[in-house]
DNA sequence: GCACTTTATGTTATATTATAACATTACTTT
DNA sequence: AAAGTAATGTTATAATATAACATAAAGTGC
């Protein structure tokens, strides 16, 4: 047994981590790396990016919009949107395909694309390098003769912890 | 110079094929599988399969809608969303993640996933069933002690020979 | 055949996701 | 201050998808 897990599936990151410290490290990060390129991480901006790095799961477009009406009363789809398009173009945050929906990124220094293992039971979305995977994708578009801009790899089920507990106690 | 390339991009898929026999190997698949599965392959469903063979790009749920209107003037969005859930259900078609649109799939024998290469250029996309990708992915799932129930692995990029064409001639 | 169940479709309405277009503000460079 | 660019405000609407309930058609057991 473990000491307690929320109601609606909603453990932490790992259930041990230390969640502000996380975001402080990404919102730290993100101002950051807009002075290095000389891009401006306005107020709105940063509280987008503030409220994805509220979890690890994936934060729809207008469930930000809600989130973000006490700070911007004004706030409209545009503005979330906009400051989403500004924070995907900075790789702070990626885009997950399969769900319509947004997740910040820890690895944004230089823009990559990543394996995104999203959970149906937490719903946390990991990131992972996967240089494995990407090495073989490679193999595989110069064989195919394509030539990439964007990938989208993403892969939906069960993470580790959640099969952990269902096996244990669900 | 090769002979004629349509406006707009929409040149065949290769050049050469014989895109009748490509949609009929499809809707004769189509139909011994549904047999073989004891499912139906109703005309609505059939319709929606044969415009989505009707070329190699991915078509959207709403471009189905106004294409079978000819055919089943009743049409609404659930039938086509009807007809897309079971035709992905059965494999015979892949959902395109980042584009929110729908492509005939070839190896719908063994429901497994693919590699889908979208072109900007063409709209065109390939599916390749890039084995060496699918082991790496594996590896990682395991290490990561990910259970996965689906996957979505996408790039877009140039195809071959739209990148070839440019290079020749653009 | 007939009742019963299941499957598929019809139909209306609405939810959800995303963008277009144009006005305004703020900052920056001269 | 004028002109230019970047960001935001604002209204409207486009594009994608589902819910909910009604009807019809097909398969099953008797």
């Amino acid at each position: 047994m473990h000491p307690s897990v929320e109601a609606s599936h909603s453990h932490p990151y790992p259930l041990e981590h230390d969640h502000k410290k996380c975001v402080s490290e990404a919102l730290g990060m993100a101002e950051h790396l807009c002075v290095v390129r000389g891009v401006q991480l306005t107020p709105i901006r940063r509280q987008v990016l503030e409220l994805i790095w509220d979890s690890h799961k994936a934060i729809k477009a207008y469930d930000l919009l809600d989130n973000i009406k006490p700070l911007q009363n004004a706030a409209k789809p545009a503005t979330i949107y906009r400051a989403l398009d500004f924070l995907i173009e900075q790789g702070l945050i990626h885009r997950v395909e399969s769900l319509n929906a947004f997740v910040g990124c820890k690895c944004s220094v230089h823009p990559h694309e990543l394996l995104l293992l999203i959970c149906k039971h937490c719903n946390e979305v990991e990131e992972r390098p996967a240089p494995i995977v990407m090495e073989a994708l490679a193999q595989e578009f110069y064989q195919a003769g394509f030539l990439p801009h964007s990938k989208a790899i993403e892969a939906q089920g069960i993470c580790g912890k959640c099969s952990e507990f269902s096996g244990n106690q669900d």
